[in-house]
DNA sequence: AGTTGACTTGGAGTCGGCTCCAAGTTGTAC
DNA sequence: GTACAACTTGGAGCCGACTCCAAGTCAACT
């Protein structure tokens, strides 16, 4: 049979673009799952973790904080969705505020835009307006 | 003559979101200008002031550090960008970034919302996949 | 046997971005 | 005149997310 590929705390990291102490000290948090161990007490990582990996960054991104990563990785570790309601609803709460994200970078390039184009005849500043429609300041960015 | 609308440091904290503390902080390490003081030392903030800071909020939701905001923000306030070649090519640059962030979002609202109709019947780790094209660790969102 | 290199651990240090505090000043209300 | 509120300042403290270090283990090479 073929041996599934595995890697190194040092391959993992070059597959995936973090440093070998960033994964380490996710693992340290309990981002990632404790590593499985070679008897010389080396890390060994599959091609399953490289992924969840990927996933991190990926979310990190979005300015999301490890803490609050934390249930949406152990949900694809093979969690069944449907059984966790308010997980569910979480997660379309986020995709909400991704996509406000969204708009608000899109905001930004257009601004970007218009000081480009206009060769800077002059300051564009009332583009970049959308701001949060709750103006209250504790700022509601990922709060869970 | 109409007096035109000026704020409190209060005044503008809540038309802006931020904390009144935030803008003092802002204003000591430099990233608003120092702003003008009644005679009792009391700072005045006016419109022009208030959009600063909401374009600094604005920014601030791309993840875009302060520090790297201040070229930007001495621009609007009455630079002309073309006498600023690198200014401009980092705006373009800055922009590239920023597209390239949306991009990333995107994905991941993709990703959730696959999670989200497939009602959990299993996982899907395989979006989420774009990554960056350059895999060196020195996460170079903004290098500036 | 000794050196090298890739790892291990625990813990300390750093940096950005606030957030809080104490002590002081000023202006208005009673 | 004294209490109160709204500010001022400088500086300390805090939290998240790393980043670095020292000391140790282990396997392989010379």
């Amino acid at each position: 049979m073929d041996e599934p590929i595995t890697y190194t705390v040092k391959g993992a990291a070059i597959e995936t673009g973090l440093t070998e102490d960033t994964i380490r000290y996710y693992e340290k948090i309990g981002l990632l799952p404790r590593a499985k161990r070679k008897p010389n007490s080396h890390r060994v990582y599959r091609q399953e973790d490289v992924e969840t990996m990927r996933m991190i960054t990926c979310f990190r991104k979005t300015g999301m904080p490890l803490e609050s990563m934390k249930p949406y990785l152990q949900l694809s570790r093979g969690e069944d969705l449907s059984s966790h309601p308010e997980l569910y609803s979480m997660m379309e709460e986020h995709k909400r505020k991704i996509e406000h994200q969204i708009a608000s970078l899109q905001q930004i390039v257009d601004f970007l835009d218009l000081q480009l184009q206009s060769g800077g005849t002059h300051l564009h500043k009332e583009s970049c307006t959308l701001a949060e429609p709750e103006k209250r300041p504790p700022d509601p960015r990922f709060p869970i």
